[in-house]
DNA sequence: GATGCGATTCACT
DNA sequence: GTGAATCGCATCG
């Protein structure tokens, strides 16, 4: 055991983000006892590439872990109380990367619902990218860290059989305004951690009050 | 400097 | 189905 079988699943970094995406599927996260295996997926492209990613516009603060090296963990505050992450990929100093958006607990489950109390049942635990940050107990601290070399708090392990064609689907990415139709939102088939599919939701002007 | 809204979730109608 | 919570960043002045 242990020993590289032929074909075994690795993931390509410098392959373009959609790519790496459909390849990160059915991977592993582990941090200490609890795991969690991708259901789903998004790409992210970078500056000028995608409209839709925090790095169209080019380096910042925030995203700047982007245009690192692949194999890191992004994460960022959305909405002021949710954290979202995404793995870093494509060659160092061209920012794309892979928002990880729901997972199967697979183990450490007590520890998970004890982090989730409100979830109404066990495929809800990683459910959504916030939801999937809070069952691995990641938050802003973690940004930057490796997923690979064990150094941070989660490390990304292989699937024993990277998941047939068949099973892999691909859509729209969830809540994105622009390029909302470029299908980078991958997911397993039949999964029920797989979250909802949402449109982004333009928002009413609030009635202008009439004096 | 002020304003508007987002790679979301949860409570509520 | 809708709205609120609440922070960082882009945009406009």
């Amino acid at each position: 055991m242990g020993r590289p079988t032929r074909g075994a699943p690795v993931v390509r970094w410098t392959s373009p983000p959609n790519a790496v995406a459909r390849e990160l599927l059915g991977w592993e996260l582990r941090a200490g006892e609890v795991r969690v295996r991708l259901t789903e997926v998004e790409a992210y492209g970078g500056v000028g590439a995608d409209p839709a990613s925090h790095a169209h516009r080019g380096r910042t603060r925030r995203n700047a872990v982007m245009f690192g090296p692949p194999g890191y963990l992004y994460v960022y505050f959305v909405f002021g109380m949710h954290w979202c992450l995404n793995v870093v990929c494509g060659p160092e100093g061209e920012a794309a990367a892979v928002l990880l958006r729901a997972g199967a607990v697979t183990a450490g489950l007590d520890a998970v619902r004890r982090r989730r109390p409100g979830a109404r049942s066990d495929a809800e635990l990683a459910r959504g990218p916030a939801r999937l940050a809070q069952a691995l107990g990641v938050d802003g601290t973690a940004n930057g860290t490796s997923l690979v070399d064990g150094t941070g708090p989660l490390v990304l392990r292989p699937p024993r059989r990277r998941p047939v064609g068949e099973d892999i689907r691909s859509g729209p990415r969830v809540g994105v305004a622009a390029a909302a139709e470029v299908p980078w939102r991958y997911w397993l088939a039949g999964e029920p951690s797989v979250s909802a599919y949402r449109r982004h939701a333009p928002r009413r002007r609030p009635a202008k009050v009439q004096p």
